[in-house]
DNA sequence: GGCATGTGTCAGCTTTTCTTGACCGGTGTC
DNA sequence: GACACCGGTCAAGAAAAGCTGACACATGCC
């Protein structure tokens, strides 16, 4: 009788929210750069030309969704790195998968807590 | 030879026009809803519980983005009537798909012209 | 004339998203 | 002490998206 699953339900809600990840030409381009190579935020920042503050709001709205996943480690003089990586997702998108998703659709169009 | 093409380029800016179009709950109930069956405008706004001006923005939106079709067409007793359909797209959503996509990409983040 | 149905559009508001420029913390080297 | 680099967060504004209530047009039926 677990009425909350523990799982993100990678259903409808779900869906949403790669989507939304997607929608945005930066997230695009970063997605692009980390699936080519692990990068950190600062590194990152410069290669995309994306100021940092709006990078980190940008990754985590990625990680959100489950599309990248960040690890923080330790450079070898010491500094603290947070290294971000691509997850290796597949969606596809058809008129009966969209469907199939909208059926499990919880929200109405508000918004939501994400716990 | 031929340097812009005529058709919509069918890559990273497109690609962030379907995002975009199914980045929310009603599209997706829109599209779910005309997956099932072809609808007209007032009857498809009464079953999903949109309102009429809300959900021909919403149309608008997912006509502009190639994933439905409206048709004008004249009822029996002469109401002009608009049907919406869906079209057979599919879309594949992983990191190369998107790292390839994503070299196409002409916007900054900033609007553009539609034409 | 009413009323019902169908279509579309407009202004104006609320909400969300995006973006920037500060700040804060840390470590290490000169 | 400077400066470099790394990380993060905050407030506040600008821009885009979402939504509503009018209003317009049309037709057909009582």
């Amino acid at each position: 009788m677990n009425e909350n699953p523990p799982e993100p339900t990678r259903t409808g809600d779900h869906l949403l929210k790669v989507l939304g990840a997607l929608n945005n030409p930066h997230r695009l381009r970063i997605v692009a750069a980390l699936a080519k190579e692990r990068n950190y935020v600062s590194q990152l920042a410069r290669e995309t030309g994306i100021s940092r503050p709006l990078l980190h709001m940008h990754l985590q709205r990625l990680e959100a969704a489950g599309l990248v996943s960040g690890t923080l480690e330790l450079s070898a003089d010491g500094k603290a790195m947070r290294f971000y990586e691509v997850a290796p997702f597949l969606y596809q998108l058809t008129p009966d998968s969209i469907a199939q998703a909208a059926e499990t659709l919880t929200r109405t169009g508000q918004k939501e807590e994400t716990r």
